[in-house]
DNA sequence: CTCAGTGTTCAGTG
DNA sequence: TCACTGAACACTGA
């Protein structure tokens, strides 16, 4: 479930460990893919890739970049399936491997992804061009004051929620996230936006910055997360479920998305 | 066999 | 033009 915890830690951070300061020594793409788009085919992929080396590699909401030598920069996105893994054999190779870097210490590099959602893009200037450009601010890295978030509320009609997944108003923010955020500030997530009063946008604010900051200080190890935390019983949609205080958990779509809360904490 | 799902994009609506 | 909604995308696993 890659969201931001899971991108920094899983993705970005693994990536730094594996890459960064190293060179590709080759470089391979899978042929017929639309996990490479925008023009980018499996060679030009290879062939921006291979004989570089890796300065950094950053994240911004659930988007990850290389800044390399000399660009283009390739950004990596995890869709819903996607995972890097970093190896010393080929015959470790993960399943679904859709890229695959020979670094110069010998160890191999991977991006996989059983489905297709996952993307590798080309860009000259990463952070000035889209899609990073159209992002809001990182949930984790650039989370704004309250009265950020007080002041941009204020003209939004749509589902607390709803806003909370949109990447454009804030960088990072998934499904579970946004459930939990707003189970743990006990507000209903079906809220317009702008209903909100300012001690409640405060709480949303405050448990944000909580819950984004333990995942990555846990590693996205989700047998780290609390027992209290919504996330452990919000999975499989069973209309029997009750959080760890015994509360029962609805299921409606709000945003689009399969929405797990808790009536009778959530206002 | 059917169906839901971690995310994004895009067409369409108001 | 903008805010917003809902379908589509592709595949796996329950």
């Amino acid at each position: 479930m890659p969201e931001l915890p899971e991108v920094e830690c899983w993705g970005r951070r693994v990536a730094e460990r594996a890459v960064a300061g190293r060179s590709v020594v080759s470089a391979w793409a899978k042929a017929d893919e639309r996990i490479v788009i925008d023009g980018v085919s499996p060679r030009k992929l290879t062939t921006a890739l291979t004989g570089r080396r890796v300065d950094a590699c950053h994240r911004r909401g659930k988007q990850m970049w290389w800044t390399l030598d000399r660009g283009p920069h390739p950004l990596w996105h995890f869709g819903m399936t996607g995972s890097f893994a970093h190896y010393r054999e080929p015959t470790e190779r993960p399943a679904f491997a859709k890229v695959e870097l020979e670094l110069d210490d010998g160890s191999f590099f991977a991006f996989a992804d059983p489905r297709r959602f996952g993307r590798v893009k080309l860009r000259d200037d990463p952070p000035n061009q889209p899609p990073l450009s159209e992002l809001g601010p990182d949930a984790y890295l650039d989370l704004p004051p309250w009265a950020w978030f007080i002041q941009q509320l204020a003209r939004r009609r749509t589902p607390i929620k709803a806003l909370l997944l949109n990447q454009s108003f804030l960088a990072g923010v998934g499904n579970w996230i946004a459930d939990e955020v707003c189970y743990q500030a006990k507000i209903a997530p079906q809220r317009p936006a702008a209903e909100l009063n300012d001690a409640e946008v405060r709480a949303l604010r405050r448990t944000l910055k909580r819950v984004v900051g333990k995942a990555c200080d846990w590693e996205a190890d989700y047998t780290r997360f609390p027992r209290t935390w919504l996330f452990h019983r919000r999975w499989g949609k069973n209309t029997d479920a009750l959080t760890a205080r015994g509360e029962e958990i609805d299921f409606d779509v709000v945003g689009g998305r399969t929405t797990a809360w808790v009536p009778k904490v959530q206002r």
